[in-house]
DNA sequence: CCCTCAAGTAAACGATTGTTGACTTGAACC
DNA sequence: GGTTCAAGTCAACAATCGTTTACTTGAGGG
């Protein structure tokens, strides 16, 4: 009797992940500090009291949204093989490979000045650069592998920021020089 | 106490130099949300209260820090010719050339939602990948020069955010897969 | 010397924010 | 159907931040 389809008006795990859902749009648009519980709790469409209860704080509430981030993208295929990485991260950077792609690289980037939020990210970038360098045949090649990390991470600021013709490009325009640039900071 | 190393302890421009000059770190480090303006007036070693009357308020006073930023950057050589391109952004990046240099792009990253300061930030940040790309020699390729410039922003982020191996290396270090990724994106 | 007005300070205001405690509601079980 | 306890709401708290107002200080001209 718990397949039940219909919204149940009351399910504490239902609402935790609208609140976790509703935090990780806000927290990676606005930003830590810029974020308001409030907002995040009317997204959700429920009372700013339940996120107390269920994350203890608004860090608890970061630091959870980066957990989620960084298991989604350890998750995530596309980095397999380095012929596939550029249209796979083009496609992360546009956003045509899901709505919640794009976000996650960004909200790596938010700080909320935690130290223990602040080692999760680092982690979390971490390995995905490890897993970019070994997508590339080459473990060692680690400092080449955050080098596209943080290209690929500057692209999605700047195309958030509106910054045109780059904010404005299609997916095909952006995979070209994607390439370029990734065979260039990862060749032999 | 009393630090008299100018004789005019008492001179509206200097002190409106020194809330600017503290603004900037303030910003650049913690984000606009994030700062507040008693660190900024205490950094400066005077009173919150004369922020209010020198930039009429925290948005006057970030508007005021992204134009001079702005103005310091349209200055700055480095980006004359392409060869020396790759260096001159290495230098920066790493801070070698100024202790101020690399705060610059950082700032333009970083977002009040004030829709006059998003204005100047998105022009300041265009005006940039124009002249970088007239530096190449080809004022069509814009958008390769954005991507130089979003790579470039990504990797002062991710330095400054810890990121290891990428936030120790040297500037030497860098300076060659900076070359060859720009040489890639750029040249014909 | 003192008078004046700008430079600077101190303190408080109003608004907002994260957080907490008491209260209310509803769904599952007997 | 009544009981129970988690789920959820409401309202208020304390802290903080940007801003304003009234006051104090000091450098320079007459």
């Amino acid at each position: 009797m718990r397949v039940e389809l219909s919204p149940r008006r009351r399910d504490a795990d239902r609402t935790r992940r609208l609140l976790l859902d509703a935090a990780l749009v806000r927290f990676t648009r606005d930003g830590y500090a810029a974020t308001r519980l409030r907002d995040v709790a009317d997204d959700a469409g429920v009372n700013v009291a339940l996120v107390s209860r269920y994350f203890e704080s608004k860090e608890g509430l970061f630091t959870a949204c980066l957990t989620k981030a960084g298991d989604e993208l350890r998750r995530s295929p596309g980095e397999a093989s380095l012929d596939a990485a550029p249209a796979a991260i083009a496609a992360q950077i546009v956003g045509r490979a899901g709505p919640q792609r794009p976000y996650q690289l960004l909200l790596l980037l938010r700080s909320s000045g935690d130290e223990r939020a602040e080692q999760i990210r680092l982690g979390v970038l971490r390995g995905y650069s490890e897993r970019l360098a070994a997508a590339a045949g080459d473990p060692g090649r680690l400092l080449q592998a955050q080098l596209v990390l943080a290209a690929t991470a500057g692209l999605v600021l700047l195309r958030r920021s509106g910054l045109q013709p780059l904010a404005g490009v299609s997916e095909e325009a952006l995979t070209g020089p994607l390439r370029d640039m990734i065979e260039a900071l990862l060749k032999p």
